[in-house]
DNA sequence: AGAAAAAGAGGTCATTTGACGCCATTTTCA
DNA sequence: TGAAAATGGCGTCAAATGACCTCTTTTTCT
């Protein structure tokens, strides 16, 4: 059916048979450049993989301001887990920050899938851990690093993102100004 | 066993049954005012309830400033995810900022009862949720929020820690300096 | 109860940061 | 391909923030 998601699948350990089956209840689509996939108020009824291109995850505040929780390049997971879990409105949006192909699930039959595939639980659990721990990281970097140390973090963690991606947007990750990202690199620049 | 404990896990729909044989592996403990439960280095073996007093989940950087992750008061659960789960060392202290009394399950003994209670996996389950959808709102704030949004939000979220905790830790929660809180409670009182 | 430590409050000052505006260049998309 | 939009870079300025200090009050712990 979808035999690059078939094989992405397989790299954690899922038997062909299993790949298959997840596979075939998945749907796809291609979403333009940003283009929404969800807009906050609305409920988050998939779950969603990214085969290639590059969605993300963001709040626009009152005053206009956008917040990015989450880049998801191919092969990453994406979806609001809090509108998901329980079904309420979502306060954040996704877009496509590339053209990209997405596999997508109905609620309903991914829960199907996770109790009739357990090795499929088990990745779920694996990838919620991760997640878990990724947010830690986050809170401690954004309570006490500078700008500087932000920026440079998310080059280590990043590498390959960094010329996907405008710098505003990475500045709307890191939770700093373009001002303040230009002037970090600048600096970075000056030092070598 | 630990009566108090069980009579919480009755609020979660745990049996009275497994809520017996959960609390007949537990292990007690107390602790006086800033003794660490687990330093930074250390591997976090065990999960630990907070019966009464609070705890905390801190981060001291080179320079040697505090940040604070989480605090525990009673009946609340505190541990080191990442190192518990990969018994890895922890990059986190946990301490005690009251006197506090906790209850604790080495690791092995409580996978074993998460296997032989399925409703303690599905509790468990609730809290790994409650904690992703907790991290994500603070990263919002954190990327986002003024000083003066983050400490209203604090106040709404844990009003009766207030007056518990000294403003010095309010502050490294926040990730403000103790002075840039004080100026938000001073324009505070001036607004009233 | 009393000494010692921690906390709260505030003053000053240097630095960092963001807001705003501008322009040249690149990218997008019809 | 060509017009329109987005991007990156930079200058200026005002505001926010943190570092450092002092002093008083409260709390802790023996």
């Amino acid at each position: 059916m979808h035999s690059e998601f078939e094989n992405y699948l397989k790299n954690y350990d899922l038997p062909d048979e299993a790949a298959c089956r997840i596979s075939s209840l998945a749907m796809s689509r291609t979403l333009r450049r940003n283009e929404f996939l969800m807009s906050a108020g609305e409920i988050c009824k998939h779950k969603v993989f990214v085969m290639s291109g590059m969605l993300r995850i963001f709040n626009i505040t009152a005053d206009g301001n956008e917040h990015i929780l989450q880049f998801s390049p191919g092969h990453g997971w994406v979806l609001d887990v809090e509108s998901y879990d329980r079904q309420v409105p979502s306060k954040v949006n996704i877009g496509a920050v590339e053209p990209s192909e997405i596999l997508y699930w109905h609620k309903a039959d991914f829960e199907k899938l996770l109790i009739e595939v357990p090795q499929l639980r088990l990745y779920a659990d694996q990838l919620i851990s991760r997640n878990i721990h990724h947010s830690r990281d986050r809170i401690l970097s954004a309570l006490g690093a500078t700008p500087e140390e932000k920026y440079e973090e998310f080059v280590q963690k990043f590498p390959k993102l960094l010329n996907r991606l405008p710098l505003r947007m990475i500045a709307s990750y890191l939770g700093v100004s373009l001002k303040t990202l230009n002037r970090v690199r600048h600096a970075q620049l000056q030092r070598i």
